[in-house]
DNA sequence: CCACGTTTATAGGCTAGCCTAAATAGTTAG
DNA sequence: CTAACTATTTAGGCTAGCCTATAAACGTGG
């Protein structure tokens, strides 16, 4: 009869960030982890001792740490299942580009192969989630198309946003309110000298935004 | 940033096993609940303390737990979830009569309102579970509709398949092989003078069943 | 009415994940 | 080359959920 409850999610979100994380460094600082999983580097240390221990990362003391070939594979299989729950959330459920995000974080750690499979046929093998990135697939491959984070363009630069990047609840509601998605078309009016501030024009609107939410905005090289 | 992971799928999984040992008994006995959840009776009625505490059940001692209204409310909403992600499985995903069962279950405990709400919108409101059983409002209130257990009729009886109840794999599975499912006619064509194995004659073809089977499957009175 | 079986409690233990405070080790800028 | 800063470890603690072994309390059949 046993029922069986999960354990484990823990270690799937740890790997999943630094997967993540490497997309901006190679090697990932346990602290970096720490802060962006909200929990302290003492115990993310723990956590990252457990993770070594199960071949999952290898970890360069005093420098931080990087996915194994498994480590990487399930970490990308995790984030797979995250996008999926996204796209299947926000196409077939209808609910709000901002709150798919967290929900999918639930939904990724529930259930494995079977259903993630059925879930792709039904959406029609979709390649990307509702925020612009691209869904691994069933080996955990996946590419990103070139772009680069706008913060780092200039005045007169001009792109289509290709998308959000990393993801949070409070980065997407932040954009949805300001109507900035994925496939806008923006130019980049100014750059403020002192706080970098940037005025963008995007959907025939002039926005004033800053460096810290630009650089989760990744337009088309 | 901080992420939230679950706990406490393990009081839901309790409050939802003691809603569904109720419809036979309105006392559940611990050592009932601890083996249809496959844990010891002492983690078991450690759990009710805990759950006691919470308000969620009464315990009268030695004889057995009931669950308070808002125990009952909740416990209802459990199996909602349960069951309508149980339609979802199977009427979008194709998934399997008998997995879809086990596959809910982990489910049920990820998300709550927001997407089960979207999710009866999208499902069309269903009635009833893939196997038969009554899919609570979000109110947490349903009704069964009247039914006896196939091991209770006698020669000569027929009837229509209303629900398998309880559920579980084994018995999903095995069901599934003998292609006994819910709508199906049935009529009882012998009754085992010694073991009270049943003969029954279902989609045009005889099967013998034992008492154990018989008693999770609930025909039309 | 009392012995036997059931139910509950007590005692002692375990793992996963989290925490803080304080000590130590490594890196790097000046 | 060393001080300051950062990264890690050590020590000590906590909760939720599970476990086994053993003891005590209860309730009922004969
Ligand atoms: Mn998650
Ligand atoms: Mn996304
Ligand atoms: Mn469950
Ligand atoms: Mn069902």
């Amino acid at each position: 009869m046993s029922v069986q409850l999960t354990k484990g999610e823990s270690a799937e979100m740890y790997i999943k960030a630094i997967g993540e994380l490497t997309l901006e460094e190679a090697l990932v600082p346990i602290s970096t982890l720490a802060s962006r999983l909200g929990i302290s580097p003492v115990s993310a240390t723990e956590m990252v001792h457990r993770i070594v221990e199960q071949g999952l990362v290898e970890h360069e003391r005093y420098k931080g740490v990087r996915l194994t070939e498994t480590g990487k594979r399930r970490a990308m299989l995790v984030l797979r299942r995250h996008r999926l729950w996204e796209r299947f959330l926000t196409d077939k459920l209808k609910l709000p580009w901002e709150d798919v995000h967290d929900l999918a974080c639930r939904l990724e750690h529930a259930v494995g192969t079977e259903v993630i499979d059925a879930l792709v046929d039904f959406l029609d093998e979709p390649s990307s989630c509702p925020h612009g990135n691209p869904i691994p697939n069933s080996e955990g491959e996946f590419e990103y198309s070139d772009g680069v984070q706008l913060n780092t363009l200039r005045q007169g630069d001009e792109g289509v946003i290709l998308r959000i990047h990393p993801e949070s609840r409070d980065v997407l509601s932040f954009l949805a309110q300001k109507r900035i998605k994925p496939g806008a078309a923006l130019s980049v009016i100014d750059v403020d000298d002192f706080d970098g501030l940037l005025t963008i024009s995007i959907n025939g609107v002039d926005q004033i935004i800053g460096q810290r939410i630009a650089s989760h905005i990744v337009v088309a090289a």
